[in-house]
DNA sequence: CGTTGACGTGTCAATGTTGGAAGGTAAAGT
DNA sequence: ACTTTACCTTCCAACATTGACACGTCAACG
């Protein structure tokens, strides 16, 4: 019995995404996923590069262009398009499945309460820096050009209502370690 | 120049972890793995018994009994306990790099306005659900045993508060896309 | 002219991860 | 007695990911 492979491959799809806003280099996605998607996706040089050599085999984006130093501008395809589309619309979002942060707190329990009370108050200033970060972004970032700022901006506000949530819920949580019964 | 490894390695601490409130076999784990720890910390077969074999390799957890059906007993060793101190005091929390959710939001500029209000919705939709999971599990934990049980109830309440915000968001993010100028 | 820095692509070994197959034992129900 | 269900471990191929390293070019500067 044969069945299709109900794969993600996310790396796949923010590599069309990309290219589905314009052309661009191996290099020039590199510099995208350390800024726009920085905060979304991460990928590495080595992800990047090989990511377009399979999309090219698999006929989802094409070499447009050549430049100076073997520079290869790629473009999506009509079948990319296609595949882009489908992801968007025809697969479920796979939720996140794990969490270096909670699995710590779950095991708290092995600390004194006052190391627990730190680490969790921690956890809170690191949300709140990670807000400061976003805030400043939102600041450097001109909201007003192509498709991706519209998203961009709402991605960018799903970080920010993360950040105060956690940063709240950390000091919620510091509270109910330092004021309980049995130490 | 040698330099020692910054590796992460939660799984590791997983299992450690959860061997550290009580001795367990690779089965008991996985029980817990599907339970306890199914929202913060996913794991299959494989890596479990995987894991427990290195472990015990390096001396973090010895076998304590060997029960009817092959059944072997891990408990964590001293070195195991001092592995797991220095993960939670020591280690810098690796925050969550990849988002498949927010990914496609940022590239929902391909579809149509009608589409991407659609998916936007769907998103509030799950979190939702994933919410009132989250509320049925708290009904059914007795929350009154264990020392994981107070963490436990700290790391339910996060996912909880993040289920409201993501459900929230999704809701603004809706209104938004839905309610601007250019069509 | 020589150096530096940005541009640009490609490959590799080591490790992590997935999903499943294979192989077997004990207990409980019929 | 038989069969189902739960228990329990081990192995593996395929794929994803990381973090380097290797190679080479163009432009600008002093």
């Amino acid at each position: 019995m044969l069945e299709g492979k109900v794969e993600v491959m996310s790396l796949r799809h923010a590599v069309l995404g990309l290219l589905a806003d314009r052309p661009a280099s191996g290099y020039d996605l590199m510099k995208l996923f350390d800024t726009s998607l920085a905060n979304v996706w991460a990928a590495t040089q080595s992800q990047v590069y090989g990511e377009l050599g399979k999309l090219s085999d698999a006929g989802l984006v094409t070499v447009t262009a050549e430049g100076p130093r073997g520079r290869k501008e790629y473009a999506i395809t009509e079948a990319g398009e296609a595949e882009l589309r489908q992801w968007l619309t025809g697969t479920p979002p796979t939720p996140a499945r794990r969490s270096d942060s909670l699995l710590r707190v779950f095991f708290l329990g092995r600390l004194t309460r006052l190391e627990a009370v730190t680490y969790l108050e921690s956890e809170a200033s690191r949300a709140a820096a990670r807000r400061s970060a976003l805030q400043e972004l939102e600041g450097a970032v001109d909201w007003d050009e192509g498709p991706l700022s519209v998203y961009g901006r709402i991605v960018l506000e799903y970080g920010m209502r993360q950040s105060v949530m956690h940063e709240e819920w950390a000091r919620w949580a510091a509270e109910q370690v330092g004021s309980a019964d049995t130490p």
